[in-house]
DNA sequence: CTGTTAGCGCCTTCAC
DNA sequence: GTGAAGGCGCTAACAG
């Protein structure tokens, strides 16, 4: 409402000398005290868009999310949130639509002055997408497996190796007819973890079984997993145990398997992905792959934070390895719980995730 | 990263009718394409603090909330972000701390020119952050409790209805022994519902018992739930219902049962609140209490919408009813499904939420 | 230590 | 229909 002219005026200086006293800049201490003191009485509050437009930087970040409501992108805005706090920035969060153009529409929005770097995290990440980030004016740092590597600086989970962990760990408890129930395959995500499926099935020679859900959320993952089991079941060879894209989706299969009249874990297993609130909260507990979600984001905000720092350094890729965290839900068919189970309620990694160095070794990451 | 003056210079033209030319005035055709061509071979994109500078306005709005972990606030965004969509507002969301200076600072910085209205939906609204508010530059709607009627525009559900429904469901399906595992009462909706449940007990002659968590999540839910059941089976009175704050606390109680060995419904009823997506993802599905919050998103956007058309309007309040939303959580113990109950996956609400017309008439609402 | 001045990039009268 | 000029509110040089 007031400005720093009024201030200034009220104050009895000039508009410069209200400027340094109210940033600490070199000013008499009896200019200081009555500066602040029309400042408070006037309640001003300096002009973000002119402090901005004067200064080129606004102290504002901005996270991108593909769906505000799948609890992954909740760790990862909170890991970036702490990241950035220490260094004076604040985050704003933007759920950019699942469709391309209101993505491409709110990225050039936001990067057109309201912040001062951008970290997204999209499902589908194109060609077109890129273009459009590279003419940003504003650092970008994708959280996401690239078309091609280079050019951004990138973060990503490897969930191919994450699916591996989840059939080794059924494999390892005595399950041998192992479903996959994915996500939309034409996603990033759905797509590397639907080849790891195949790829772990061939390699132990599970039979591959799997069905698609049309998103990766609890509604779309019941559907898709009671067709799963009601086709396995038909067949005469029921499952014992299946994959899930996404914790989401495994909750999904939990109900699929109670209307079948499935008791988790003894008749069938589950396990889920992402490691998200939700797997704890489940009953039985979820076994879920973590695939480092909290790490991402800080990695994230170390790339974006040195970005602003140096911007003309090389774009550099970082990759978070998987860690399968074991709960009820996978425990021994015969109801012996097995050692390595954890107790219900505990959730932390025993390996925790960790982080590859050179860009683009690890094998098909997502 | 381009400016105006640079395409009106590649253009031939002047910076005026460059401005023009982008913004659809009153310029030749030859003039436009010129224009636009330069715009787009230099992927000109318009400074947005500028241009707010100038205009006095962003085209943005904020939405503020307690805990992006919980999924209320998701569907309340998802419901503001629909009903502004339509008059050109974008939406960024602003995770508030609860602490109130971190939160006072945020409003201060998003309101100083970044967003042209705020929506905010605090746990905890004192006269302080009231007075701050007062002063920003721009309209702010609070979504909550108000410590005193008027000056705000505002929405809030009616929680002690709420609690009331769910006590009174409880009763109806024969439970007597009605524990309740309250949320911390120095927030605002704890207090409210822990005041609505010990005048349900006086009026329906309910002995009282109560937990309080020291957080509305699931961690602190279950610490408070295994508390309020062991309490209760160790003086030989087991609980035969739980009345929970909100739908993570009603997890935990979950858990706390099953630690317990008490089997949900027929051993122990469980009701939660806020009908948040967690209560259909649970198994058994949970009966929760509908407190509205997409209605109330969607209130609070028309109401910020129409405070940004017309600043002097008076302030106005809506009020939002609750509604009983029936699962498997509280299905009749001797294990015959009563004819109230919604199938396992339905989750609409057979009577919609409504609202009041005038303010602060409806008893003790939240 | 202080005041004057020149823009940051854009829009918008105002003359032409 | 077009160009020149002023100013949105602020900060950072520059003189004094």
């Amino acid at each position: 409402m007031a400005t720093l002219m009024e201030v200034a005026r009220r104050a009895g200086v000039s508009i410069a000398s209200a400027s340094r006293a109210l940033n600490g800049e070199s000013a008499s201490p009896r200019t200081v005290e009555l500066v602040t003191a029309a400042a408070r009485e006037l309640a001003y509050v300096p002009d973000a868009r002119a402090r901005g437009l004067k200064r080129g930087s606004t102290g504002q970040l901005a996270f991108g999310v593909a769906d505000v409501g799948n609890h992954v992108y909740v760790e990862m805005m909170r890991a970036v949130e702490d990241a950035v706090r220490a260094e004076g920035y604040r985050v704003l969060i933007s759920s950019v639509g699942s469709t391309v153009e209101t993505e491409v529409e709110l990225l050039r929005s936001l990067a057109s002055g309201y912040v001062d770097g951008l970290i997204i995290s999209p499902l589908r990440v194109d060609d077109e997408l890129l273009a459009e980030l590279a003419q940003l004016r504003v650092p970008v740092v994708v959280v996401g497996l690239l078309p091609q590597p280079g050019g951004f600086d990138n973060v990503r989970a490897n969930s191919a190796a994450g699916v591996a962990l989840a059939v080794e760990h059924l494999l390892e408890t005595g399950r041998r007819r192992i479903g996959f129930v994915n996500g939309p395959e034409d996603t990033t995500p759905g797509r590397v973890r639907g080849e790891a499926f195949g790829a772990a099935c061939d390699r132990t020679g599970v039979v591959e079984r799997r069905a698609v859900a049309s998103d990766f959320t609890f509604a779309a993952g019941l559907l898709a997993a009671r067709q799963l089991l009601g086709a396995a079941a038909a067949a005469g060879e029921p499952l014992d145990a299946v994959v899930a894209a996404n914790d989401l989706i495994a909750a999904g299969t939990y109900h699929a398997a109670a209307e079948q009249g499935l008791t988790i874990p003894s008749d069938l297993a589950v396990v889920g992905m992402d490691d998200s609130a939700l797997a704890a909260q489940l009953l039985p507990t979820l076994t879920s792959v973590d695939l480092g979600a909290a790490v991402r984001g800080r990695h994230a905000a170390e790339l974006l934070l040195a970005r602003l720092r140096e911007p003309g350094r090389p774009a550099q890729s970082v990759v978070v390895e998987p860690a399968l965290i074991v709960r009820s839900s996978t425990a021994a068919p015969d109801g012996a719980v097995p050692s390595v189970a954890a107790p219900a309620t505990t959730a932390p990694a025993t390996t925790a995730p960790s982080t590859a160095g050179p860009p683009y070794e690890a094998g098909d990451p997502t």
